[in-house]
Formats: structure tokens, C-alpha cells, sequence
DNA sequence: ACTATATATTGCAATATTACGATTAATAAA
DNA sequence: TTTATTAATCGTAATATTGCAATATATAGT
């Protein structure tokens, strides 16, 4: 089958899970930080720092901003990424909110 | 090729994407809610509760443990999972550190 | 118009993930 | 010891992901 039943789920399972899907790469952690490093939006810059070729960078970017989670704008002939700014306050809160269900340990296993 | 570089990026970056990974899916997300909102461990019921096949179910609860997210004790004939503790605070710690460093919007795009 | 530069898209091969039926293993109860 | 119950493992099919070369697209400068 190897197809995720998200019918099973809530919307707000499986939109976490998306977001998390996002994030579960290297690749797209160490853009992410560039990104959030650099402040100033950067991209070809990318392809050289990580060491994977331009075609993989371009298709990671275009998961990370199909997630929401940067926006790009052409300038000139380069393109410049950032951080969503909402979406990414929303997925902080949406993380913090699932990483809090947790209350301690208690008498468990 | 369908593997990912993990020899090109920070241990860091590796394990975070790794511990992402485990929670990036739906029937993961649900297991560890319903054990959070359990606090006092579960298992089987799981397989009732959630729409998956006993196998299924079995599968990601082996992927939660392996990442060290969840602990399992046997208890007679059935098995007691609960959030691990110290691993949970890590991955609080961990995910933080990376989200906190965004610093708001600035000029950008 | 032509050229150079930057990024996106396409097509494909290698590998990973998801899901489940069937089977196995392990304990409890009879 | 047989039987029932619970969970793990195996095998396999369907699908998704990762990575890259090659190609396409789009803008800037000449």
C-alpha cells in the first residue's frame, strides 16, 4: 500500500505531521538556518555552502515553501528566500502545543 | 539516488532531522497523544483506538522507541508504553534551539 | 538578438516508507 | 499441556523520497 491513510486522522494531525515532514530532512534544517542566520535572504549561495548539486537545493526550497514555511522573490536573476514570518510563529505554536500534551513523568512503566 | 547525504551535514542537524522523521506521520502523532493524554501506559487499546492493522500499529510503535521517544515495559501478557522522559526533554530543548533561531522579520523579501 | 547567469523542471535510478496478511513468540489461564 | 491473548516479525505490494544530469525558462548585460 505504502500510502498514509490520513483519512484516519485529524486535520490537525495530519497538517503537523506535513509540517514535521517538512522539516525531516537535513538538507532543509541546514537551509532553514542559513536562512535564519543569514537573515537577509540568500539562495544560489546555497547550492555552493551545502554540497548537493543545484538541482536538489531547488527541489528542497520548493518543499519548504510548498509548506509554508519560506517565501521566495525573484530579484533580478537570482531568487531570494526568507522566513514565512506567520507560518512560522504558527508552527512554533502549533509544536509547542503538541510538545506540552506531555506533563512529566508520573507513575507509568 | 533515493539516499540521503548524511555525511554532508553536522551530527546535529542529522539527529534533529532523524527525530523529526519519527514524529512525521499522522498515526504517530495520534500514538503519542493518546499516551500523553493516558499518562498511564497503553498499548492494544491503540490498535482498537487508531484505524490501523495490529501490525501497523506495531511498526510505529518500534519507530517511536528506536528513536527514543517512547519506552515500553511488559506487563504480562500485553505491553506498557509511556513517554520517555529525558528523551522528550531533549527533543523539547533540541526543537527550540532551532526555531528560536529566527529572529523575527526583518528587511527581507 | 546574443550571451551569461540563476533557477526551475523533467526524467530516471536507487532507496525508503507505509500498510497489511500471515506467521511467530511469549505469557496467562484453563 | 492445551488454548487464548497479545505483541513482534516477516514478506510483500504500493507508493514516496532523494539525488542528479540534462534541459528548460527567465532575466541582465552586451
Amino acid at each position: 500500500m505504502g500510502i498514509t491513510r490520513t483519512e484516519i486522522f485529524t486535520d490537525e494531525q495530519n497538517q503537523l505531521a506535513t509540517l514535521l515532514k517538512a522539516l525531516a530532512h537535513p538538507a532543509r534544517i541546514a537551509i532553514l538556518q542559513r536562512i535564519m542566520v543569514a537573515n537577509t535572504c540568500i539562495c544560489g549561495d546555497l547550492v555552493g555552502e551545502l554540497g548537493l548539486a543545484q538541482a536538489t537545493i531547488s527541489q528542497h526550497l520548493k518543499e519548504l515553501k510548498n509548506a509554508g514555511l519560506i517565501q521566495g522573490t525573484i530579484e533580478g536573476v537570482s531568487v531570494c528566500y526568507c522566513i514565512h514570518p506567520e507560518n512560522w510563529k504558527k508552527l512554533e505554536q502549533h509544536l509547542n502545543g503538541f510538545l506540552n500534551e506531555y506533563k512529566g513523568p508520573v507513575s507509568c512503566c
